[in-house]
DNA sequence: TTGTTGGATGAAAACGTTTGCGCTCTTCCG
DNA sequence: CGGAAGAGCGCAAACGTTTTCATCCAACAA
């Protein structure tokens, strides 16, 4: 199992120089045709793979990009891994990607560590909204050394191109939706509220309320202080215990909605019949559910191959404005849970 | 945004070599308290960061493992991914998640790529089943010079250690559950037959059916040929236009029982009534569902970490039998999918 | 005083590529 | 025939670390 072939061990074989057997392995300089082929038999003959590190170094640049997401196992962010890694390899680059479990600090740790690897840029969706809370981190890292480019959350202050999708004028349709069907006591259960993205949302929740001359009601919005199953889990039950229960509800993240779910569940409460139900991203399941799910459905592909390109046009110094914020459109995906429905007098 | 700050900037600053230097920042060797001091101090202004690259370089290690999934979006292997990484970190390691959109090219190229970048082994879900197929890749790659343990599938003639559940001993599990309910006519819709998770869940149908003296009737098992939403579907239809229409579905994907379903909404069919359901994998909507669904849970996470510790053994020069099958069980979940039901006279 | 430790440091060699430079040799033009 | 052009190739210097080895110096025992 003795060590990989080098370059020195094929040019020995091929009765040439390193150089020369780089030249012709590589692709780079003049090779006469007899020597390219003496020096490929050898390089086959060895099993060479020529070490990507050692290339790296003299390159200055490994080809190579890294990807921070939220949590892999939420569909959204799967699917904009899959739509940045087809988008990549157009450009011959590999993508690594890591999980920051929705923590600032894993997120910085991950940041730090593609840094050490010296990938040419990074793609990240960030876990904190303000410059604030990782002012070392846009220092150091983010926009200090390393070519960036945040996916699906802004952060305030931070002048780095950014690609996310209209939240405000989403959670506004889909809150007018609700209106338009008779509901005026409206839920919404959110992420972090911290996250630029909720944010987002919970304004154009506000405002689509505020046009149709409903009052805002601060205690229909529940933080659910964490992007997960469980989360969404408990923050519904705290929701459906106050006194005068919504008539309707928008969840704003996809895995808050399954523990939504869960909570409705136990409480025995029928969709739409008795509460309504908006979720945000659109997952294979949720034709199938036992109210199909209407949901705010978010441009996951588009985003990623999008991030993806301003990122290889700021690799090839092309300069890109840091101050560009690329809005994608959100969809409204009616089904019957939030259908028309006869309203009893309330 | 000149060049990141090196070793030797920062020896130069502190006034000291390079060596003391990375002895300093390094922790190895011996340093004086005050130089080190110095070096740290010099460190942190120029902002530096070790050139991991490099590192590695000397050390002829990595520090890092590749991981290879079929698809990122299908959530059993997202939990996996998780799963590793998890394990992974205890040991400072990294991974590099590649996605090989189930096709063999894809895949060996990944390993290639890998292997280029001097990983210090990987963990693979095969794409064949037959070292035939891959007997470069074997010869090449995996096993050839790179620490390697299969995951979720195993492939016939490689000596090398493997991470399954038990497919057989599920499969049969979930169909004996179905013959008890009553069912004679059960269909199957595999992914792809060649691979060796899917030759294993047919065996072990096969073996149920036999044991209760049902004939096997090659006609009920349909290759999807691949493993996705839209094949699942395709393959669905196909088998309900048969003549004489089984009386309940095992579908043995978690991304085909999406387009099973798909193809029994669109033929209007009622689950259990006219139709009995069973799935594979667990999903977080499944019990959401119209029918809340029945399926076979794998040890996903517990394969993932198992998975990593091999592969870590084997880094640290521990042998590990090549032949070393680790199979885990999975547990049949039921839900009303497959529900008892009133039979009419059959 | 002298010899012996041993801790702290620096010089320099690796790791495996890519690449600038210079050398040789052929070819071709005037 | 003289000389320019240029293709083909090798030497050696990088890239930024880690590590071996030697050196220096203080401390200490004899």
């Amino acid at each position: 199992m003795g060590p990989l072939a080098t370059l020195g061990d094929v040019a020995q074989r091929a009765g040439t120089s390193v150089a020369t057997a780089g030249r012709a392995l590589g692709g780079y300089g003049k090779v006469a045709a007899a020597t390219r082929d003496r020096v490929v038999a050898a390089a086959r003959q060895l099993n060479y793979h020529p070490n990507a590190l050692a290339r790296s170094m003299k390159q200055r640049s490994t080809f190579t990009i890294g990807l921070i997401v939220g949590n892999i196992c939420n569909s959204f962010f799967a699917r904009i891994v899959r739509a940045v890694e087809t988008a990549i390899m157009r450009y011959d680059c590999k993508v690594i990607v890591c999980d920051s479990d929705e923590s600032v600090e894993n997120e910085l740790d991950h940041a730090r560590t593609l840094l050490e690897h010296r990938v040419d840029g990074i793609i990240v969706s960030p876990t904190a909204s303000e410059t604030g809370e990782l002012s070392r981190a846009t220092k150091e890292i983010y926009g200090g050394r390393m070519l960036t480019v945040f996916i699906d959350r802004a952060v305030k202050g931070a002048r780095i191109p950014t690609v996310v999708s209209d939240n405000v004028a989403a959670a506004h349709e889909a809150t007018t939706h609700f209106i338009e069907l008779g509901h005026k006591r409206i839920g919404a259960i959110v992420g972090r509220k911290a996250l630029d993205s909720m944010t987002g949302r919970i304004e154009g929740y506000r405002r689509a309320l505020l046009e149709r001359h409903i009052t805002f009601d601060e205690s229909l919005v529940v933080d659910a202080v964490d992007v997960g199953v469980e989360a969404g889990y408990h923050a519904t039950k705290k929701l459906l215990e106050r006194n005068h229960r919504p008539t309707a509800l928008i969840v704003m993240n996809n895995l808050l909605v399954i523990g939504a779910l869960n909570a409705l569940k136990e409480k025995g409460l029928m969709i739409p019949g008795d509460i309504a139900l908006i979720g945000w991203d659109d997952f294979d399941a949720a034709p199938h559910l036992q109210k199909p799910l209407t949901v705010v459905e978010q441009p996951a592909d588009a985003m990623g191959s999008i991030a993806a390109e301003q990122l290889m046009k700021m690799r090839s110094k092309e300069t890109v404005d840091p101050s560009l914020h690329i809005v994608l459109k959100s969809t409204l995906i009616i089904r019957e849970s939030s259908e028309k429905r006869i309203w009893k007098k309330s």
